[in-house]
DNA sequence: CTCAATATTCCGCATGTTGGAATTTTTTGA
DNA sequence: TCAAAAAATTCCAACATGCGGAATATTGAG
């Protein structure tokens, strides 16, 4: 029952909570890897391994606040509006989130495709933000929040290999092991991929990992020429014919230049790889 | 230098901050506020009234769970992608977002306008989601996230118009004296409004209070008949004309009702007004 | 290069936090 | 419908953790 909470949770062998603010926080993500369904004190309790009262203090404190929600009837705990509504200004790291929109936007209805917006974060991509096409679309990143590891498909792949030359190993190095369970992906293929999105700057992939999708992206460079971000799109595969790869590579390309030259001077993707 | 972040905080008279949990969501908040530039540790303090050391503590306890960014030269502080992850699980409380997006997606395209989702929160509504139209819009609401005062807009004031009696007195009340500042909006005006929209269970305005601006919106009802939300739409005042009008009332309800049908018993938005 | 402003570390005190136990409320099962 | 079990909430004394003044390091300005 338990959900990939754990997986998000990647870099330090964490020695546990410490401060109660950070204790507050891991309640928020235990009620996020919940689900909107609504989760129970005493199975955030057994969860975070905190005592009953230690966790309804916490609670209290973010229903307070607003960030979360509690049934009047004292029963189930969810996500709250304020949450929601602070973190509307946190996706736009530099504005990159917000630059981008309107071309999301753009690039979804002149092309007729998903759009996606990538950050590096960590060892993930995360979905900065989504402009729907006309066509459903199977993608690893999801919706909007959603995360894969670096080098999951076209999008994360593309951050991947543009990383500088360290960064990319520990990467590799970080997230192989993770990558076992999935079964389709080895070192060899990971690195093969790689060299090859490097050597022609965009990552495209007919008849991907998920059956009947393709991806095709590129990367967005920031004033320093770190890939900080990805934009790509998910079709049906068999939408995506050669010459329609090479128009959209172009137009793709032209897009995230344009980003680029918009782009602040700090970085908005960090990485702390090693804290 | 200060935005408008006080009046985000509604209710009680704050009694200051109490637990540590708190206090770093006040930061949070007053970063959130500062808006995608930054915030400098001085300021924090200064605007939250607490002592540097404090601020730099729970900062580090932020950035350490990956809620905040921060300049690695030392400089500012910034919302963090994890915080932007963990909300974008939140909006869809009781997966009222979640419902409502395919439903926007479709009204934007047919429609061809900018159609938002708004719920309640205290004496405000949030916009919860907002799906693009091909004509520029000016909005109180602005994008996801936004917020207005209960009263302001046509799908904030349709929620007001419908909720019970009791609580609709209340948030009057209660925002009245924060609509001074605004200079067009008096008593008389508002109730009037109010009476109108709850009549003809829509809400429209052909040239309302942003200049050449329109809008249009429904409640949209839980399964117990409470207004937990509004669907609207911003249009051009001169896209706008009666018949069209008609047209759109029909279809705002028609997907308003089809919502209703789909949604889970507990209720999404909550209140807390007393609290 | 010096000085002022800001960021960060230190550390003793005390305040907020903690968890066992008690109490109230809700759910389960008969 | 009621009784028993489970969960939620409150209490409180022990104490760990967060607090802030002062010291130090770092950055930025002139």
């Amino acid at each position: 029952m338990s959900d990939p909470a754990d997986l998000q949770r990647a870099p330090t062998g964490d020695a546990g909570n410490k401060t109660s603010l950070q204790r507050g926080i891991a309640i928020l993500r235990a009620i996020a890897a919940h689900g909107g369904s609504g989760v129970r004190l005493t199975d955030l309790a057994r969860d975070l391994e905190m005592t009953p009262p230690t966790v309804h203090r916490l609670l209290k404190a973010l229903v307070a606040e607003g960030m979360i929600d509690h049934d009047t009837q004292g029963k189930r705990y969810r996500l709250g509006l304020d949450l929601f509504v602070l973190a509307a200004q946190a996706g736009s790291c530099g504005t990159l989130r917000d630059l981008a929109r309107p071309i999301l936007l753009r690039l979804s209805a002149t092309l007729r495709e998903t759009v996606f917006l990538l950050v590096r974060n960590g060892f993930d991509a995360i979905c900065l933000d989504r402009a729907e096409g006309p066509f459903p679309i199977r993608s690893f990143t999801g919706d909007i929040g959603g995360r894969v590891m670096l080098g999951i498909g076209q999008g994360s792949l593309t951050i991947l290999a543009h990383l500088p030359e360290d960064e990319q190993q520990e990467v590799i190095r970080f997230n192989l092991p993770r990558m076992q369970g999935m079964g389709f992906l080895d070192e060899v293929y990971l690195r093969t991929a790689i060299a090859k999105v490097k050597a022609q700057g965009y990552a495209s992939q007919h008849s991907g990992l998920l059956p009947g999708m393709s991806g095709v992206a590129v990367p967005v460079f920031d004033r320093q020429g770190r890939a900080v971000a990805a934009l790509s799109i998910g079709t049906p595969t068999d939408r995506l014919t050669d010459e329609r790869l090479t128009v959209v590579v172009d137009i793709l390309r032209r897009e995230a230049a344009g980003i680029s030259r918009q782009l602040n001077p700090f970085d908005p993707a960090l990485s702390r790889p090693g804290v």
